[in-house]
DNA sequence: GACATATAATTGTCAAAGCAATTAATTTCG
DNA sequence: CGAAATTAATTGCTTTGACAATTATATGTC
């Protein structure tokens, strides 16, 4: 069935296979009515609350209107919070209300099921070079932006 | 900068890394007026030349609404054709014309060159690595998306 | 042959991502 | 101090992607 991806480039499979895997993650998320990416910055918050949008938007390597927009979707359910920060009145501090703490802590194990099927029967040790791999791009991307 | 990556959950550095991949080759692709997708479709179209909508967007692994869009914007350009099938009047086949040709050549080594940069100094054995893993990822996807 | 079913492509809607431009507040510097 | 530059967030526009529904043609079955 994909046989011919084999060969494919690499690049093309690596955007093939994120697709499929993000795919995979986003029908265990639904019944949580969440998105991949509105599951990553609420995992997010949960581990830092009340930090600001544009912190928020490095740590979860979006850029700052695409942050704002998945915002105003969790603000609508009722998810998140903006408040004004006091020290600087440009900006707004991003907390989890109850509703979304409670509604990440149900989606967490979902995910996490989503997750182990899709690297089922990859060992620990070819989990930690894939991600080795994987932070050696970020590197080269890095660098060669930043010259 | 990105030390925080480190501890990162393997789905959201997968999904971080891809994007800052893609944002890096499609650098490389703007001088040519080509996103990464409708380069990936004329790259197809320049081994498979007049195959019909359905079969590109399965080997594009992209569903039919979006390889329908893709290809608007590249017949708008001018670089490809659809032609009624005379076999089976629901479908078009689709043709690169002379300039989309001409396109695809001169973009390739271009995003041959981004490609080499991200994956600078990783070894062709871990390349071939890194593809084994992600074929596993997408034989994993299909298992449990097909039982 | 006629009717039901399946298929190729399209359209509409929403989420996300990149980029440019705008607004409002803050910082820097002359 | 006050003007200029910087910064946080927002909005608009375009492309991609998932999903549902629609249209037109083909196929299968009675």
């Amino acid at each position: 069935m994909i046989d011919h991806w084999q060969k494919e480039p690499i690049g093309f499979l690596i955007g093939n296979t994120y697709r499929r895997l993000i795919h995979y993650v986003s029908l265990f998320l639904r019944e949580f009515d969440l998105t991949t990416e509105q599951f990553a910055v609420l995992y997010r918050l949960r581990e830092e609350d009340g930090i600001n949008q544009k912190e928020l938007a490095l740590r979860s390597a979006k850029d700052q209107p695409t942050m704002t927009r998945i915002l105003d979707n969790l603000q609508k359910k009722g998810w998140i919070e903006k408040k004004l920060s006091e020290q600087d009145r440009r900006a707004y501090l991003i907390t989890l209300t109850p509703n979304g703490r409670e509604r990440i802590e149900q989606a967490i194990p979902a995910e996490a099921r989503a997750i182990a099927d899709v690297f089922a029967g990859i060992s620990p040790e070819k989990l930690a070079f894939l991600r080795e791999i994987l932070l050696a791009i970020n590197e080269n991307v890095n660098r060669h932006t930043h010259e």
